[in-house]
DNA sequence: GTCTATATACAGATAGAC
DNA sequence: GTCTATCTGTATATAGAC
C-alpha cells in the first residue's frame, strides 16, 4: 500500500475513534509510520486530510433496492433489514458521522448534504410503499404515510443508537428488529 | 455569583458545545473573565474541572412519577410524555452525554453509571406497567413486555436523536409522539 | 482567592536536503 | 515523495506576588 493510502486509512480510524480535534497529525504520522511532513505534502492541511477521509468513507454509501414481487408489508420489512445491515456494516463511520452532527462539527459540504439526501431518499421510499399499499387496499387508509415512515425510521435509529451506547446491557439491537416489524409494519395490514 | 460558580457555568456551556478536548482553559478563563491560574487553584486539573461540571449537570436528573388513577396504557403514554419533556428540558446536556458515549469519551465513573441506571429504571417502569396490564387483562398477553418496553424507548430515543440532527427538515419530534403512542401503545390494548 | 509571569510540552505547518 | 530540523502558536500547568 502506498503512503498516501496508509495515511488515509490510519487517519480514518483515528478520526472515527477520537474525533477530529482530538486526533493529532503526530499520532497519525506515528501510526502510519510516516513523517508529519509527508502528511502535509499529500494533503496540505489537517482539514484537507479530514475532508479526504470523509470523502473516502462516504463513497461506498449507497442504497440499491430489489423489491420485486414482494407485498407492501414485505417491502417495508426488507427495507428495514437493508437499513439495519447498512448501518452495522458501516458502524464506525455512521457512529462517527452521528457524533459530528451532535457536536455541530459537521462542515457544510457536499458530503454531508449527500448523507442527508440518502437518508431522505430512504424515508421517501418507506412512505411511497405505504401509500402504494393504501392505494391497492392492503394497508389501512387512515394511516398517515409520512408520519408512519418517520416513525419506523426513528425507531430503527433509536435501536441502533441504543446498540452504540449500551453494548450488551439492554436487549440487543437485533432482538428488537422483530418486535419493530410486528408493531410498526404488521399492524398496518388490513386483516 | 462567585468566581468558582462562574467558572463551572462557563465550562459547562463550552464543554457541551465543543466537547472536552476542543475546549481550552484559556477560553474558559476568557469567557468567565478570570485568570487561568484561578481555574487551576479551584480545580487543580482540566479533568477535575470536567468532572465537577458533569457532576453539577447530572445532579438535577431524576424521575419522579405520579401515575395514580391512570389505566396502564394511559400510564405508558404519560411516561412517554415525561421522558420527552425531560430530554427537551435537558437538551444540551443529553446531547452532550450522548456524544460522549458515541466517542467512548465517557469516563467510567459514578456519574455515568447513574445516567445508565436512570435509563434502566425508566425501561423497567415501562416493562412493569405492561406486565401489570397483562395481569389484569387490559393488555394483550402475547406481547413480550421487555421487548415492547425496549422498543418504545428506542423509538423515543430515535425521535429525539432525529430532532437533534435534522432540526427542521424532517417531521418534528413532537409531531411523531402521537403516531408513536398510537402504534406502540394503543395497539397493546385488548379491544 | 486572585493575579502576572513563566515553564514545558506539543500542536499544525514550513524549509530545504535527498 | 519522503525525510530531518525547525518555526510559531497555544495548550496545560506552576511559581510566586499581593
Amino acid at each position: 500500500m502506498d503512503a498516501r493510502t496508509k495515511i488515509l486509512e490510519t487517519a480514518a480510524r483515528l478520526f472515527a475513534t477520537h474525533g477530529y480535534e482530538n486526533t493529532s497529525l503526530s499520532q497519525v504520522a506515528r501510526d502510519a509510520a510516516v513523517s508529519k511532513a509527508l502528511i502535509f505534502w499529500h494533503f496540505e492541511t489537517k482539514e484537507n486530510l479530514f475532508r479526504a477521509v470523509l470523502s473516502r468513507t462516504v463513497e461506498p454509501y449507497s442504497l440499491d433496492l430489489d423489491l420485486d414481487g414482494l407485498s407492501e408489508t414485505e417491502q417495508l420489512k426488507k427495507l428495514i433489514d437493508l437499513y439495519y445491515e447498512f448501518v452495522t456494516e458501516n458502524l464506525y463511520s455512521v457512529r462517527f458521522f452521528l457524533s459530528l452532527f451532535l457536536r455541530d462539527e459537521a462542515p457544510q459540504s457536499d458530503l454531508f448534504a449527500r448523507i442527508l439526501e440518502l437518508y431522505e431518499l430512504y424515508r421517501g421510499q418507506l412512505r411511497e410503499i405505504i401509500e402504494s399499499g393504501q392505494k391497492n387496499g392492503t394497508i389501512a387508509p387512515q394511516i398517515d404515510a409520512a408520519s408512519q415512515a418517520g416513525l419506523i425510521l426513528s425507531a430503527l435509529n433509536g435501536i441502533l443508537v441504543q446498540g452504540f451506547v449500551f453494548a450488551g446491557s439492554t436487549p440487543s439491537a437485533e432482538a428488537l428488529l422483530a418486535p419493530l416489524k410486528a408493531a410498526l409494519v404488521d399492524t398496518l395490514k388490513i386483516q
